[in-house]
DNA sequence: GCAATGTTTATGATATATCATAAAAAATTT
DNA sequence: AAATTTTTTATGATATATCATAAACATTGC
């Protein structure tokens, strides 16, 4: 019955995605969340983003966002260093530790990514891409 | 750079649709959520399936439906009785309330499925739809 | 320079996700 | 029947999602 329902299957095969990449993470002994490593993954390219700009970044929201980069602050993942030049933010940079989780996780991503995608054709993961933004790009809100 | 990545669009595809449709729903004053609404859509199917049964249809875990239940029962919207012939279990029922609400709720959810598919065929729904089995197939869990 | 406005971050409240485990009850084995 | 195993539910711990709002700070207009 529900499994008639597009947005069932599209639940369905994110999370399905995600407890398997997960799985893979911590069976590998690597102490990060998928969230945990996105984020990473983004500071690491810019170090100078407000909450609000990460979050944007990673389709999540700010308050989720400051919550996960206190966490990775606190796991030693991350650098916060106050800015200088305005007193409410702080420059974040990916610790060698983070760097090192990071580098680790990595290899271990594609091969989930792989595993997911086994036995679907470049072409069909592009059309696959296409009907996604379109359905988010319905979902956005006008006003 | 995380656009090209298809579990990243996958990701934001439902969570757009989540949360213009909690959105619409918030609107009207309807005091549910989507998940709730999805349990109590298979309660009023079935009232005698287990919590782990539940958790099966709509793909969540058994922790996270007892914790829906219980909500869903202070609330009012779901009854459960003991089951004379298992000291364990209830039997679910959907309240009066709680027929309502999903009444309520029903023609939202139609407008909210229809507005996030406007402009894509239904051949184009099922190429989806198909895409997203196989991958929630291969993610499947082997051992 | 001050007041009003806007931006940025933090946090409270509530809900869900996930793993792990405890506790109770049922079913099975011997 | 008693012991063992399995099933079922509840709950602790931790992480994320979301809305709302507070607090600190920066910026703009006057």
């Amino acid at each position: 019955m529900l499994n008639s329902i597009l947005f069932y299957s599209l639940d369905k095969a994110i999370r399905s995605y995600r407890r398997m990449a997960q799985a893979n993470i911590d069976r590998a002994g690597l102490a990060i969340t998928i969230d945990q490593w996105l984020v990473l993954r983004v500071l690491l390219e810019h170090d100078d983003l407000t909450q609000h700009e990460i979050a944007e970044q990673v389709f999540k929201d700010q308050a989720s966002v400051a919550r996960m980069l206190a966490l990775l602050t606190k796991r030693g993942l991350l650098s916060a260093v106050p800015l200088p030049n305005d007193g409410r933010r702080t420059k974040l940079r990916v610790t060698e530790q983070g760097q090192h989780l990071l580098d680790a996780v990595h290899p271990l991503i594609l091969n989930n990514r792989a595993r997911a995608l086994a036995g679907i054709s470049v072409e069909e993961i592009a059309v696959l891409q296409q009907l996604l933004e379109r359905i988010a790009g319905n979902c956005v809100p006008t006003d």
